[in-house]
DNA sequence: GTCTATAATTAGATAGAC
DNA sequence: GTCTATCTAATTATAGAC
């Protein structure tokens, strides 16, 4: 009871409105997703939203916060676990943490497809502030395995949208897949074959000489 | 002015009508793309597009209907180009084409992604009307570049959420890739370089035996 | 910190003139 | 076939009680 810092009720509030929040602003687009519908999941009234963010726009900020730092956070501790390791195995572990991610999260692609359709305010600030770091430990990956002979020398944006369409695209359209196929893509055996493929096409096919 | 049919005035208007409402559902998603807006792109008044169409959603299927409508043509006009060519080739250039279809109408898979996330009658009225179709073209031609050796022996799901994505999603986030990396993905050669990617990935790339 | 009540704005749709 | 004017419902945000 000693606390350095007050009582921190109503931060399980938070964590639920966030929650909230990134389900439906991913699935439903910023404007799709009423902050109505968003307190109704919460399981709160819609003006506490008010109380807890300053508005839409912040709430819908500190949800893709939270996500990318979680996203963050999984791809480093990842990494740390890897220590002398080397670097082509570390690519195809990341490449495969990347798509387990995306299939753990299907929010994190659903929201980053959504707002990179549009030009604006949103997009700029989510690529400055998120996008761009994730952007530039891919290109360094690219260079270490082009260094290596593992991939054909070609410009990275060719292969980030390759590898990250290609990783995420069937957890982002889930409800499709299932409708479309009887296949459940969140099963974990898809998940691990998907992996799979993602890392033999990425790091395999693109190569010149053959693993 | 001997006319079968009575004169086709206000067919233009529907066309743009059309046009604005491909482009705003598109980027903006069923629910933010307010029907305002597209009749100010249209150039007409709002309460226009309810002469033309019974309500918002018949508007958004007559959109859906014209756009798949237009991605069939090209695939079939593409194809009767092909006669006596053989299957790996017939399968390349498909491939090839549906990437360039996908650069010159990212609207089309825009609008897959966004309803894909969310089961609902839009979905279901989506998937069955345009989307099996698409999928059963595309299961037959894994099948048949499977038959040659050229293809591993993948469940078709993986295959088909794996070209699609990879191939279309740089278009539909144009606006994304030109902020982050600088590049227009739909200039001419960045398409064309594309594609080929996406060709050596999905033949050659999952194959057992080299070409 | 969370609620009820409500203000201000915007949404999709209709009525009716031309 | 297209417009202006307007209805009803839903949206985000605020005020103020507890």
């Amino acid at each position: 009871m000693s606390a350095v810092v007050s009582r921190p009720a109503g931060l399980e509030t938070r964590r639920a409105i966030l929650d909230a929040a990134l389900d439906l602003f991913s699935k439903r687009s910023f404007d799709g997703a009423s902050t109505r519908a968003i307190a109704e999941l919460a399981g709160v009234t819609q003006p506490l939203l008010n109380y807890h963010f300053a508005g839409k726009e912040e709430l819908w900020r500190a949800a893709v916060d939270d996500l990318f730092e979680r996203f963050r956070t999984s791809m480093q501790r990842r990494l740390s676990g890897l220590r002398g390791v080397d670097e082509v195995t570390i690519a195809k572990l990341m490449v495969r943490h990347f798509v387990e991610f995306s299939a753990a999260n299907p929010q994190l692609y659903r929201i980053i497809m959504q707002e990179s359709k549009r030009a604006g305010g949103r997009l700029d600030w989510m690529v400055e502030t998120h996008v761009r770091p994730m952007y530039e430990n891919a290109v360094a990956m690219f260079e270490r395995l082009a260094a290596r002979g593992k991939l054909a020398p070609v410009a990275p944006a060719h292969l980030y949208y390759l590898l990250t369409g290609a990783g995420a695209s069937v957890f982002v359209m889930a409800p499709e897949c299932q409708r479309l196929t009887g296949v459940d893509p969140f099963a974990p055996e898809f998940v691990a074959a998907h992996a799979d493929l993602v890392v033999d096409l990425l790091i395999r096919a693109t190569t010149e000489e053959s693993a």
